[in-house]
DNA sequence: TCTGTTGTTGTGCAAATGTATAATAGTGGA
DNA sequence: TCCACTATTATACATTTGCACAACAACAGA
């Protein structure tokens, strides 16, 4: 008769730790960093506190576990824009500012994690170190994007250092978008990047020709 | 012969609250959003705690208050800068970008009362508001300078839609060159402004000249 | 010198936090 | 069916947090 249900279900620890970084993306959405604690997660995802800390050193870690999560998955939203779109640089690029400034990148709960992550990188090493490749990888895809457009325009331009201005611009977009939508528009924001993406091509950013690095 | 040395000195609200608040963005500075408490602020400023509740709600408050303080000063920098330079809307407009890219406007600690402050944009509408407000008033001096030096040479541009990428890319240059310095440098981000503003002056982005909001 | 105002202290307390610990019980393999 | 493994729970404890309170004392005005 009893069916003897279990008190709990055990779950391989990939699958666990899965399982706490979304609950932890959960707080951070709905409480912010300052409500973000181990117990805060645990009661998220239905388990002990101390569950968390059986996989986890502590909540930073856990945030930084989570902005890699996180990170991986809009990192594949842009991928697979830009792997849809025709097979010609411009296109690429114009569909990657697309994916940019819709969900799930443009998403006021990515911010939340985004803001939680920044803070930690001034004081810990290892997450300054994650952050660093991220941001790398981010601007290595749009540099070559921009070095094949000019390249087949003939148009000289410091890919690097345009990728670097191009990158800050979109950041700031999101940024300012997920911060307060009711400044500015999504579709304000895709006519700006777009409009640097139509200079480029017209051989605009004459003053980045030179290669000096 | 005993003088009686006070155990402590009486101040002016006014005075007592801004010691605080740059109590508070020491303490943002050192410890970070996570590490700044009542208790942290009260012992940054040598006062007791019971003070601080004494003349701030509560630690958002102060947070919020120490980003009108530093937000000021900020401007402050900002409109020093321009009013030393030329009357003439270009040279306002890279002295400006000058100020953005040194201290005291590019400076680390800057970017931790920010981030703190960013956090409370979401759930708090009074921080909201001032954030609306501050922005505003960033971006409206810059799209005047972009209108004047687009008007005096005859250049259509939707300048709103041109302060809003230009604001965009300062905003991401600046919080990328805070959270890792090592990336790229001051003098980067300098060219790559400065860019931007030859590029408006040759008549770059004609894909924002039409005006449609 | 006295007195009222109020800025300031010090303390206490309930609640929340991180961490450690032993005990429990799912789960796969023998 | 039993067993070993370990994911998981439950609990405890020392800290830290925000908040409240009463007492104190600096300072200005009379």
């Amino acid at each position: 008769m009893d069916i003897a249900e279990p008190r709990f279900t055990r779950d391989l620890p990939e699958v666990r730790k899965r399982k706490l970084i979304e609950a932890t993306a959960e707080c951070l959405a709905e409480f912010g960093h300052a409500g973000t604690s181990v117990r805060a997660v645990a009661a998220k995802a239905n388990v002990s506190p101390g569950l968390v800390a059986h996989h986890f050193k502590g909540i930073d870690e856990l945030i930084v576990a989570t902005y890699d999560y996180v990170g991986a998955r809009v990192a594949e939203a842009l991928t697979r824009a830009m792997d849809s779109a025709p097979d010609e640089a411009e296109s690429k690029l114009r569909a990657f500012i697309e994916a940019s400034f819709k969900p799930p990148v443009l998403d006021r709960d990515l911010l939340a994690i985004w803001l939680s992550f920044w803070s930690l990188v001034r004081r810990d090493p290892g997450v300054r170190k994650v952050h660093k490749k991220v941001y790398a990888d981010y601007r290595r895809r749009l540099e070559q994007l921009i070095a094949d457009i000019a390249g087949a325009r003939r148009i000289k331009i410091d890919a690097h250092l345009a990728a670097l201005g191009f990158t800050a611009m979109l950041d700031g977009l999101w940024l300012e978008l997920c911060l307060d939508p009711t400044t500015f528009s999504r579709e304000d924001a895709l006519r700006i990047a777009h409009a640097w993406v139509d200079d480029l091509v017209a051989g605009g950013f004459r003053a980045l020709a030179v290669k000096r690095r």
